[in-house]
DNA sequence: GGCGAGATTCTGATATGACAGATTGATTTT
DNA sequence: AAAATCAATCTGTCATATCAGAATCTCGCC
């Protein structure tokens, strides 16, 4: 194993490096995940594992019975429609403070960067994962421009719960206009509040029918038996 | 003490108790809270009290330093503004659904609701408790109205956040319009979802600067010294 | 009287081990 | 062969004890 680096606390090691695993998709949906076998591999107790994994749950990446086991959550199709709620809620409001109060770098680094997410988007394929990062780091720029902390902490927590579900590849694909994101970003930063908002509030809702199509096939498996789920395929 | 009822682990039934003293205002801001002596309190180990304590500073309720002291969170005033920008937001959204598909009996439910609140608006003083859980309640209400369950969520997490805040009493007595939550209701209950929108923003924008007056003196405690906070009076 | 070094007593963090509930799979029964 | 049963094994939960860091207190020093 590796040595990352000391961080305060073996639980927020723990924290971070699950969750990096299940953002990068390592852990896929469904994954059934151990508190010892975790505590095992990164050399510590369960205790700070299960922390961490108490952390994740919350958080909502986990899913968990109190004596049965642990899994990387299967998404309902309600709750990703209202999670698409609300991000929609908080990136409008970030929109809006982004064309109000964004400083000139802000906005011109926005506006690079959206042109390497829509040449990222053109060539789906292997790099998904670094286009993910890009996506979501475009995102995260625009609620910095906004200079409201707690509005970036809120969208970040948001951003993240649907990092898992980005990760499932679609069935067919659908080639969308390849100027997304390099039309909003000009909208946040050169037109009115109001506009700015409205224009993220169809890129949201655009991207909610992306990520519904992307879970069909998870949403057709909880129906039949999964609700409880089994111990197949550990860790 | 008090057996409460069985709840499904003794940290999930630790985190209920903490978290409703917090929101009563037992525990007041800034208030030292130990591991053991809540243990003791409870009569269980120190362990399910931590877990729910480390649950109550994810959600902003407490703030700790590692080996140092957990305590009641002191906002800062960037942190409370920040948390309106949030609110406004979710707030908003719910507003905007509510007035799109909210059932008959919903709307009738708020607006009577609404009408309790205001009674006990006025009368400010011994019933504070009273008018906050009843405020509480308004909002959840349009929360629900929106049928989006994330979205409820979200907002009650952002509104226990906001209840320690609304403990303390404020300075000066300011008397606003006592119909405040009358007309908002009827708003959202009989306007367009934009135009509920609107009105929702302004009343929570309304909300920021009533909790600012009520917070004045904590935010120039915080500017003295209590930045690193000390271990006098204990639980 | 003010002030600093060290002992003391607090804090939260973690390891270890035992426990109870849930699942599983082999065994027995129908 | 299919279904019920029970032991083995998994799960997460929790108690106890110990550890290391931080705050406080005490006592000697200036």
């Amino acid at each position: 194993m590796k040595e990352t680096s000391a961080t305060a606390s073996l639980s927020a090691e723990a924290y971070l490096i699950l969750r990096e695993k299940i953002l990068r998709g390592e852990l896929p949906i469904g994954q059934v995940v151990s508190r010892r076998k975790v505590a095992v591999e990164l050399g510590m107790s369960m205790l700070p594992v299960s922390e961490a994994l108490q952390r994740l749950e919350l958080e909502g990446l986990l899913e968990s019975r109190p004596r049965a086991g642990t899994r990387v959550k299967i998404p309902t199709e309600d709750e990703v429609r209202g999670h698409y709620v609300v991000r929609e809620a908080l990136e409008v409001q970030a929109a809006k403070l982004f064309a109000e109060v964004a400083t000139a770098s802000e906005r011109a680094e926005l506006q690079k960067l959206a042109a390497r997410v829509d040449a990222l988007s053109t060539k789906a394929g292997k790099d998904r994962f670094l286009y993910l990062s890009h996506h979501e780091k475009l995102h995260r720029r625009i609620a910095e421009g906004a200079h409201c902390q707690p509005l970036c902490d809120a969208i970040e927590k948001n951003q993240v719960l649907a990092s898992t579900w980005l990760c499932v590849p679609r069935a067919k694909a659908t080639n969308e206009p390849s100027r997304r994101h390099q039309d909003l970003a000009a909208t946040l930063c050169n037109e009115s509040p109001k506009v700015a908002a409205e224009a993220m509030r169809k890129h949201v809702q655009n991207a909610l029918k992306n990520t519904l199509g992307r879970l069909e096939s998870y949403f057709q498996i909880r129906q039949s038996a999964q609700t409880v789920f089994t111990r197949s395929s550990k860790s």
